[in-house]
RNA sequence: GGCCCGUUCGUCUAUCGGUUAGGACAUCUGGUUUUCAACCAGGCAAGAGGGGUUCGACUCCCCUACGGGCUGCCA
């Protein structure tokens, strides 16, 4: 592993996340974001956001957009603006150009249709393609459009210090001059990256690693520019569960589809700095622990595959760890994401005074939503095929002869746990058998939160309501 | 084809020449229990293959296999 070069130790670290708006934010990139966001802010950094939308076939504002809520709903703020890759064309123009004046680069005249056929006839050498006007005077240039390509090395190799991979060597022959500047003036990617990185005062790249190759003639501009290199980080791509390259064949893909499966961001957040990165056996935290722990040396080498159950798992941590009223608001915003109607005042007010008995129960906003059915729903309760099972004539017996102790009573938890107890030994039913039907009058359903807590939460007057209505 | 990267339990990973190769998820067995979730105890389970280097390799080097990436006037 390479040590950080000492140069960027000594000045604030500097990260971004460079998206192409051409659609939703990808769970990869959003882990990408976030390991930007957290190495940036976890040393007091900055962590910038530019919209690479210089192709304008596929850009679109909605997919820019929509990459801001995803990057939004992880939690992960970023500083300023987010820039535009296409509103700084003419500075990239203007750098190739520099370029050009300090012999580092030089105009080519070839067309398309010659490269494309010095591809077709060299096809089974796979030979790099040489531009003939590399060394061609001004004087004899012709009249044509032409391309503004760097003038790279084409002997000896050039090194990639990459904090990640370690040291990568390239062959600098195996590497033709890269266009910077396209025949219609526009920049290619490869120089735009380069300019915007240093502009924005880039100290930290931390990328896929299908960007390791780039690497080595990106280092070429900031060569050719007397720029000082970033930090280079290329991180493995996220794989699917089959090891096979995450594809909407394996389910989500998009960070907005995990919100509306109902995962919490925290334990997304969580889940998603653990997939390819480790400190020792660190795996459940708090973003300000993982804030705090974050480095590049943690990082792996190999892809990782997504893995729903150990989501699933982390994600049960951060339920029953958030506070009431955050956990509120976040259901809230998921059950808008996912279509699902507002809730009431009514509701809310409810859900506030008895989260605290469901979400240690819940992994997924889904399942808490299901296990606090008894505050949602409203009377006459339809008891579901599974918890119907336990409302015979003896049980609603039972439950009927309850009413008039649960009228008398204090209402405390106490109170009510020696009014069942004491039903279900009198009745010479094990206190399950007692609880089933009571969970099937007050929720309807089988699987609730205890039954003291739903007694406490709903209230005297609504538990016996419930009950009268299951024992007609 | 060329170049580059990768390969530890099913999965995420620890290990940075000497460990009974550790943890977590999943799974299995038992326990607890008021359903669900959780919890407690325990079990199963790994260094891709082959060569080196070394007193000693998961760890360093080489080869092979497999996976991935790059090889655009895409990003």
């Amino acid at each position: 592993m390479v040590s950080e070069r000492l140069t960027s130790m000594s000045r604030p670290v500097v990260t971004r996340f460079a998206p192409s708006p051409t659609g939703y934010l990808h769970i990869g990139g959003g882990r990408t974001a976030l390991f930007n966001w957290l190495y940036a802010r976890g040393r007091g950094g900055k962590f910038l956001l530019r919209i690479e939308d210089t192709d304008r076939e596929r850009s679109t504002p909605e997919a820019t957009a929509a990459i801001l809520r995803g990057l939004t709903w992880l939690g992960l703020d970023w500083d300023g603006d987010p820039i535009s890759q296409f509103e700084r064309r003419d500075r990239h123009a203007e750098v190739a150009h520099e370029m050009l004046r300090r012999g580092t680069a030089y105009k080519c005249f070839s067309s398309q249709e010659e490269i494309a056929a010095f591809r077709e006839a060299s096809k089974a050498s796979y030979a790099v393609f040489r531009s003939p006007w590399r060394d061609v005077a001004a004087e004899n240039h012709p009249d044509l459009p032409y391309v503004i390509r760097m003038k790279a090395p084409q002997s000896g190799q050039s090194e990639i210090k990459d904090e990640v991979q370690g040291s990568v060597i390239i062959q600098n022959d195996t590497l033709d001059d890269m266009i910077c500047l396209r025949s219609d003036g526009t920049p290619t990617y490869m120089l735009a990256v380069v300019v915007d990185d240093h502009d924005m005062g880039v100290t930290h790249v931390i990328r896929g690693d299908d960007h390791l190759n780039n690497a080595a003639r990106q280092q070429m501009i900031y060569d050719a520019m007397g720029w000082e290199i970033p930090v280079w980080a290329h991180i493995p791509l996220i794989h699917g569960p089959d090891g096979k390259k995450l594809s909407k064949r394996h389910g989500a893909t998009g960070v907005e589809e995990y919100q509306a499966m109902g995962y919490p961001a925290a334990g997304m957040r969580n889940y998603l700095t653990r997939l390819g990165w480790a400190h020792g056996d660190a795996e459940i935290f708090s973003t300000t622990e993982a804030l705090a722990m974050f480095d590049l040396a943690g990082i792996g080498r190999a892809p990782a595959r997504l893995d729903f159950k150990k989501l699933e798992n982390t994600c049960g941590h951060h339920m029953a760890a958030m506070e009431d009223a955050a956990l509120l608001h976040e259901l809230v915003a998921f059950m808008q994401v996912a279509g699902l109607p507002a809730l009431t005042d009514a509701q809310k007010d409810l859900m506030s005074r008895g989260l605290y008995c469901v979400k240690d129960r819940a992994k997924t906003f889904h399942e808490l939503l299901e296990k606090a059915h008894f505050m949602l729903v409203s009377r006459p309760i339809v008891a579901d095929e599974a918890s119907a099972k336990s409302l015979d004539s003896v049980s609603r017996g039972i439950l009927n002869s309850l009413t008039p102790q649960l009228q008398n009573a204090s209402w405390t938890k106490a109170d009510l746990e020696q009014i069942l107890t004491n039903a279900a030994a009198e009745n010479g039913i094990g206190f399950g058998k007692l609880a089933a039907p009571l969970r099937a009058a007050l929720a309807g359903r089988s699987a609730t939160p205890s039954v003291y807590d739903m007694m406490l939460v709903i209230g005297q007057t609504e538990t016996i309501t419930r009950l009268n209505d299951a024992t007609v």
